[in-house]
DNA sequence: CTGAAAGCGCTTACAG
DNA sequence: CTGAAAGCGCTTACAG
């Protein structure tokens, strides 16, 4: 074996190539590769043998070269164009590439994470990811209504899947560009989370929202407004925010310090629903007597505050499998298809009750 | 251009390689190859029209190719070892991340990540990886006593960057087997916050702990136990968790329950602090009247409970920014060093203030 | 300053 | 069932 020298001079391990192995076993590199593969052409016994010298030089492949024949990188890559301080508040993000992970690491394929700080690094990031062959295909989160990289996507033709459309939007599927969906139900959340309000009494329930150029926010928008209206609510009232506490708080006080303040508020993520206990108390209104509080996107924070907040929650992880798991059998050249809904539910906690007469 | 047929079937693009750019620059593959790369042996003149026929083409360096003959994969690692509950929940992770995305994205370097759902997973990982050749270096977090991952990279000879080496461990260096070191000041710290808590006359100072087998959380404990001894408090105790909001709600109930109750209680994050907040309200404590809370790590969580949470706040994506800039560093040949500490401030707020007497 | 060639470590038709 | 060979798209000594 030939002891090349490392880069900073020292002597380094040589690495086993199925040269090595061929040698040891006196075959072809050809019948080695065959063999490791599991492709037809080889006996059995040979199979084993191979296998077996394999595993005694410790040998693994080099993802380079196996990428460079096979056109194949066995990576996919993961863009979050979010500010940082809102993707590290937010668990969201952790739980759904958590999710990722548990199916792809299974089968040998790694994650490329890039956290785009400008926004149109994100396309840029496709683009290089995709010309450099750095990743077989991409999910793609938080899809805005005119997304620019839907048709730099399609354009490129990268395998992708498109998470969080939402299934109040029929024509979406063919607005990305025929490749797969995980689609959320958002819309059909807020529908039970107004349902669940307008049934304990409230009329006048306000929406503490996110950016409604998210394509699930203005899916919550549209559904809260419609199931409003459908209930005979007729003071509506939606304050839009950057998700920050701080944004949360001032939402809050703007609402209960109107004339006919709202008995019930719907929030956006936990940390604004959290915010908005205090500045209740503050106010003098109590949680659930005067005010109902209702948080989206359940997470522990909203078990630990006082009263408990009833939330919606979704299994952000098991939404992150499918994606994966879709994605990859996208690439795998499987056939195209809208995967199932990720449900959400209603958990009732100590923050709602029945609105006061 | 040869229009090969796609993996499904249809037409694709064909890539646009170096031996595109040589035919149209009437030159050798080598020579494009030096020109793109700054290489010298190639005229200014002949490198400017080279790089220009390569924009128009639109060309992107094959990452499989390159790395086949560099033996560099332009790409890092990141491991994370916990629980994928507690990743989601902590911001630390998250926004370490970011840090060191806004260093090795610059210079075209990727990132993977794995989270690891079972502990020797972890090592499986980097095992792996390096085996396949496919990242340059690790960096490495939440280093234990007795870490199995140190003796593995070493062995393995694997470039990495071990962060949170407490500076009170001054033998630590050697134990990372001569590689690189980002070292935190989590001793220095707790002293500081003990000796901010004693210095508005607390005697009876608890803490609500992670566990100690990392070498952060034992830093603390250290010094914990150390400077309540150097300022004359006797009554010191430490509660183990699991970092939950409920395990914070139980050990602060617990020390609440005791006869002689602390009047000051440090907690390892923000979760627990903010579940004790309910705790000690639920029990007629008054905060910061009768108890003075701190947590650690400070986050937005800790700006809007009421109190809001005095903490100690650290730049935790220029810990990352640091870390990443070591690696390529160290990847680059650069001679081994222990890198800068991360100074930890405390930040006050609502949650401290002086014992009652 | 430039060209021709070998090599990185695999995969994959193509002959035997 | 197996071997010899070409090829993936780069980089890098080595000659000229």
């Amino acid at each position: 074996m030939v002891d090349r020298l490392a880069p900073r001079g020292g002597p380094t391990i040589a690495r086993i190539t199925i040269t090595d192995i061929a040698r040891e076993a006196g075959l072809s590199k050809g019948a080695v590769s065959y063999a490791l593969n599991g492709q037809p052409g080889v006996s059995e016994a040979t199979r084993r043998r191979v296998r077996e010298i394999a595993d005694r030089l410790g040998w693994h492949p080099s993802q380079a070269a196996r990428s460079l024949s096979s056109s194949r990188a066995e990576a996919i890559g993961l863009v979050l164009g979010r500010p940082p301080r809102l993707l590290a508040l937010e668990p969201f993000y952790m739980e759904f590439i958590s999710g990722i992970e548990s199916v792809i690491s299974r089968c040998g394929t790694a994650l490329l994470l890039h956290v785009a700080e400008k926004a149109d690094g994100e396309c840029e990031t496709y683009r290089r990811w995709w010309a450099q062959r750095r990743v077989d295909g991409v999910i793609v989160v938080d899809l805005t209504a005119g997304d620019e990289r839907v048709p730099l996507i399609r354009d490129l033709q990268i395998p992708a899947v498109f998470v969080g459309v939402p299934t109040s939007h029929p024509d979406e599927p063919q607005r990305v560009g025929g490749n797969v969906c995980v689609r959320t139900d958002d819309g059909v959340a807020m529908r039970d989370a107004i349902l669940y309000l307008a049934r304990l009494g409230h009329r006048r329930i306000a929406r503490v929202a996110g950016a409604p150029r998210y394509l699930h926010i203005a899916a919550r928008d549209e559904a809260f407004v419609t199931t409003a209206a459908e209930c005979g609510l007729g003071d509506v009232r939606v304050v839009q925010t950057d998700y920050s506490g701080e944004a949360g708080a001032r939402a809050t006080r703007q609402l209960l310090s109107a004339p006919e303040p709202p008995t019930a508020i719907v929030f956006d993520n936990d940390i604004m629903a959290v915010a908005s206990l205090g500045v209740a108390a503050e106010l003098g209104f109590d949680v659930p007597g005067d005010l109902s509080l209702l948080a989206w996107d359940d997470s522990p924070l909203c078990e630990i505050t006082h009263p408990a907040l009833s939330a919606m929650h979704r299994d952000v992880a098991a939404l992150g499998a499918v994606a994966a798991t879709s994605l990859l059998h996208h690439i795998a050249g499987g056939s195209e298809e809208v995967s199932a809904v990720a449900a959400t539910s209603l958990i009732v906690r100590g923050s709602t009750g029945r609105a006061r007469m």
